[in-house]
RNA sequence: GCCCGCGUGGUGGAACGGUAGACACAGGGGACUUAAAAUCCCUCGGCUGCAAGGCCUUGCCGGUUCAAGUCCGGCCGCGGGCACCA
């Protein structure tokens, strides 16, 4: 064998794997299914490292499978909507597709390389007319199922640019792009009735017990869940259909420190009060500002009293202001609360601020200090409360809301009631690059679906980016369409869906990408659910609630089986490749806008850069390097490395068993040059062991034979457990491992040559090309990649006698080499015997002594 | 503020409550070479000892246990998620 030459072999034998349409997948009835996905990416134009790890993890899975004897689906596709598509066409001109399309080639070309086990011909884009005309059959099966619904919502508008923006995309209160004053505007938009399942969604996360507890625990935090009392305040001096005022409370057993009520300046009394001027001015006032959390955070608490009264529910001779209070959601509860300025910090600021009075409702030692802390723990004493509530019994602990609850029931004035935090999903975007909205604005008819026979609904290509605002409001005939239910002329929705609508589904359409439906219930039934899902832990949230809404709207729109509730049975989260930085000090030239003479830091790219001596230097000038820590790689960081350019100089190989080894796979993992080299290294060892097996004579003998094979068993035991585990770092440090000891082996021939092809097998799903050749070269039959992954004959994973540890009072002084079953009397009796357990006793009586068998022996004096 | 996770050599990290530091990177020493690269061998937590060995060591303090990196309680530090959610 010659030397090691990746460029040579791993195109080879990814034609050999293509010929063989080895990653093909089918329904076959007779074996059992293995899906794995890998989220799909956004196609930017260039992959990172953070790819090249997320599809070699999901690529490890796929041929361990697949190996396994499982009939395995591993395919991939683009997320291809979205504004970076339309923001390039803007600065750059050009049209979005085009810029979209060109990417999705230029990075299938980067993936193709790597040797990835995907079935390709399943490939889709969900700008595709084929997938979101698929998309938009669903919705309108959603909107007949009541999923969908039009409502006004405030929304944060950027008035250049015309367009809606996320709450992300709002910075210090101005549009990112623009750099505009961020308006509230309400705008009607669509959306899915993801609160309906707010119950199931929370509840089915028990189930996934092949999640993260981490995503589950996101997940109910952001449902959120929350049990509280609803009541009416009964008004004194309130406008006609305001005789009561509905409040929520989390904290009912602090209803007699109650000192204010407030509501929301979105609140319907709030609109009705807004006649007088002064109410109008403090309502203008109260609303300005974004709806992001900066805002939020830092604006001040303001309110209005509004001279309306109403009457506290344990004691109606006591009354209590209401005020407008601009940090009330109208979103959450009923717009309205009772304040408790003692036990609740917003409250308390609130009523610093304005003078109200603070009653402490609980007493106890904490209560001193707490005074001016405002809040006061749940498990005080609630000897007021207790007053308060008739001469109950005492209550502490966390049934003080459970008993407020009950109280309230009996007595009739409120009810307890479970409030979710999570909100229905608006999906409209006033954008061109998505999917089109598929519905119709008839003057006589009203809002109508579009016919299914007239889907897709298609993009217009012919569009311009030159003006702010949606291409697709001002194109002169797109908007223009009949009526389908009473044909007259009428006018397309211009907006486009939210783009992780696209990615809600995108799963189950791979189990049939080219079907004329959205899905077809045969192949779901075979291949879903998801078997093994990985991904970033950024879609922790959204994306992965999402698609476990749309599968149950898909169930029940009857686009999936029932099976497929829950879409994805394990979810796996990856950590990020990490690399230092590195900035040298420059000066401003003469010429320099900022002035001559001025230091300023750059930052340099990896390969500028070289290390000497524990100092980095840049190789250019020899000028001295800062290195930061490693952080996420980004361009703007300059700390990137081009997996095009590790692939050219080392090979795919060594690109994907770096990436897979050391750090465990859900941390993150720092790219380093050495580590790099180092796994070439490696690779080109196994490469020169192989070659040195291969020209043993064949009648070669050697004493080893029945140590190699016990090693070769273990090997396989451990790799298995690791890739299983999703420890391919200690599936790695086995192979490492077992690469030593075959080196170390002196075995005969046929010995040696079962070793290295199961080396070679092991190593295949990490990496595949050497492994190829490998298995080829020691006479392995057919592909490796189609060989049955290797057994461990479990009569070789015991060692026949074992080295047991001797502690004496826990610390070890000793050890002694014992057959494996020998009973706990006799290895007892062989430890108390040992030299330096006797030299260590010197004659003191033994207490006790541990045996744990195949483990210890604890000797206590 | 609320919720969650994590602290092990110079570094990434191993370790069913049972020999802490597997495997790897970096470092040190050596062989080969005119020399370098490449390759191979040895060494590599700290202190101490000629050596055999001994003592210490998993962020800090305490507890449970024959035995604690691992379990429990309290601190300290770092990271993540959510957040005027009543």
């Amino acid at each position: 064998m010659s030397r090691y030459e990746p460029s040579v072999i791993e195109p080879k034998w990814q034609e050999a794997w293509d010929k063989a349409e080895a990653f093909t997948a089918r329904r076959d009835p007779d074996r059992p299914k293995y899906y794995v996905l890998e989220m799909f990416p956004y196609p930017s134009g260039r992959i990172h490292m953070g790819h090249v790890r997320n599809y070699t993890m999901g690529d490890v899975v796929a041929r361990t499978k697949s190996a396994q004897g499982f009939s395995v689906l591993h395919p991939m596709g683009w997320d291809a909507f979205g504004m970076p598509a339309e923001n390039a066409a803007m600065e750059r001109g050009g049209h979005p597709k085009d810029w979209t399309y060109g990417n999705i080639a230029d990075m299938k070309a980067q993936m193709k390389p790597l040797g990835l086990s995907i079935d390709w011909s399943r490939e889709l884009a969900t700008c595709d007319p084929e997938y979101y005309g698929q998309q938009q059959a669903m919705f309108i099966d959603m909107m007949e199922a009541g999923l969908v619904y039009r409502k006004a919502a405030v929304v944060n508008w950027d008035p250049v640019d015309m367009t809606v923006l996320a709450n992300e995309q709002v910075i210090d209160g101005k549009g990112w792009r623009s750099g505009a004053a961020v308006e509230r505007r309400e705008l009607t938009q669509w959306f899915f009735r993801i609160s309906d399942y707010s119950e199931e969604l929370l509840s089915a996360l028990d189930g996934l017990t092949n999640w993260p507890e981490k995503v589950r625990l996101m997940q109910a935090n952001w449902i959120g869940k929350s049990r509280g009392l609803q009541f009416g305040f009964e008004t004194v001096g309130g406008p006609a259909g305001f005789e009561t005022l509905e409040v929520y409370t989390t904290r009912p057993d602090t209803l007699m420190g109650a000192s204010f009520a407030a509501i929301s300046p979105d609140h319907p009394l709030a609109r009705v009060l807004e006649g007088d001027p002064k109410v109008a001015a403090f309502l203008a006032e109260a609303r300005k500002g974004g709806t992001t959390a900066e805002a939020l955070e830092t604006a001040e608490k303001i309110g209005f009293d509004t001279g309306i009264r109403v009457k506290h529910p344990l004691d109606p001779t006591w009354e209590l202001p209401v005020w407008i209070a601009n940090f009330i959601l109208m979103d959450y509860g009923t717009g309205a609360i009772f304040g408790c300025p003692a036990h609740d910090q917003r409250d308390f600021d609130f009523a610093t601020k304005y003078g109200l009075p603070i009653k402490p409702v609980f007493l106890g030692e904490a209560m001193e200090e707490s005074l001016a802390e405002a809040y006061v723990p749940m498990k005080s004493e609630r000897v007021t409360y207790v007053r308060g509530f008739a001469g109950a019994a005492t209550q502490t602990g966390d049934d003080g809301v459970a008993t407020a609850i009950a109280h309230a029931e009996a007595q009739g004035y409120g009810k307890g009631v479970t409030k979710f935090r999570l909100r229905d999903w608006g999906v409209s975007r006033q954008r061109y690059w998505g999917c089109p909205i598929p519905v119709i604005h008839c003057a006589t008819c009203g809002v109508v679906p579009e016919a299914k026979a007239n889907l897709p609904i298609e993009l217009p290509y012919d569009v311009s980016f030159d003006i702010p605002g949606n291409p697709l409001d001002r194109h002169p005939t797109w908007r223009d369409c009949a009526c389908p239910k009473c044909g007259a002329a009428a006018r397309r929705e211009t907006d486009t869906m939210d783009t992780f609508v696209d990615s809600s589904w995108y799963y189950a359409r791979f189990t049939a990408p080219r079907a004329t439906t959205p899905t077809v219930m045969e192949d779901a039934a075979y291949w879903m659910n998801v078997d093994q899902y990985i991904g970033g832990v950024e879609h922790a949230i959204l994306h992965l609630l999402y698609s476990r809404f749309f599968a149950r709207a898909m169930m029940k729109t009857g686009h999936l089986p029932a099976m497929a509730v829950e879409p994805f049975n394990a979810l796996f989260t990856q950590g990020m490749v990490t690399h230092e930085t590195y900035e040298t000090t420059e000066v401003t030239g003469p010429n320099d806008p900022r002035g001559e003479g001025i230091k300023f830091q750059k930052y340099r790219f990896p390969e500028e850069v070289e290390h000497r001596s524990g100092s980095a230097f840049l190789k250019s000038s020899g000028a001295p390097v800062d290195v930061s820590p490693p952080s996420k790689m980004s361009k703007s960081k300059k700390n990137v490395v081009d997996p095009m350019n590790i692939i050219a100089s080392f090979g795919a190989d060594t690109a994907r068993w770096f990436v897979m080894s050391d750090s465990p796979p859900e941390r993150d993992v720092e790219w380093t040059s050495s580590g790099a080299e180092a796994a070439f290294k490696h690779l080109s060892r196994v490469w020169a062991l192989c070659s040195r097996i291969g020209d043993m004579p064949a009648d070669h003998k050697g004493e080893g034979d029945a140590d190699l094979a016990r090693a070769t068993a273990r090997a396989i035991d451990e790799v298995t457990k690791g890739i299983e585990g999703f420890a391919f770092n200690k599936a790695i440090a086995g192979l490492y491992g077992f690469t030593n000891t075959i080196a170390k082996a002196n075995a005969s021939t046929p010995t040696m040559k079962h070793a290295i092809r199961t080396l070679a097998q092991l190593m295949s799903p990490m990496t595949p090309h050497i492994a190829e050749s490998i298995w080829t070269y020691q006479g392995g039959a057919g592909l490796c990649t189609q060989a049955a992954w290797p057994k461990a004959d479990p009569a070789l994973l015991i060692d026949d006698t074992v080295t047991l540890p001797i502690q004496i009072n826990g610390k070890r002084r000793a050890e002694i080499s014992v057959p494996k079953d020998m009973p706990a009397p006799e290895v007892e009796k062989l430890a108390l015997a040992d030299e330096d357990v006797v030299r260590f006793l010197a004659g003191q009586p033994v207490k006790k002594i541990i045996v744990v068998p195949g483990r210890i022996i604890n000797v206590v004096i």
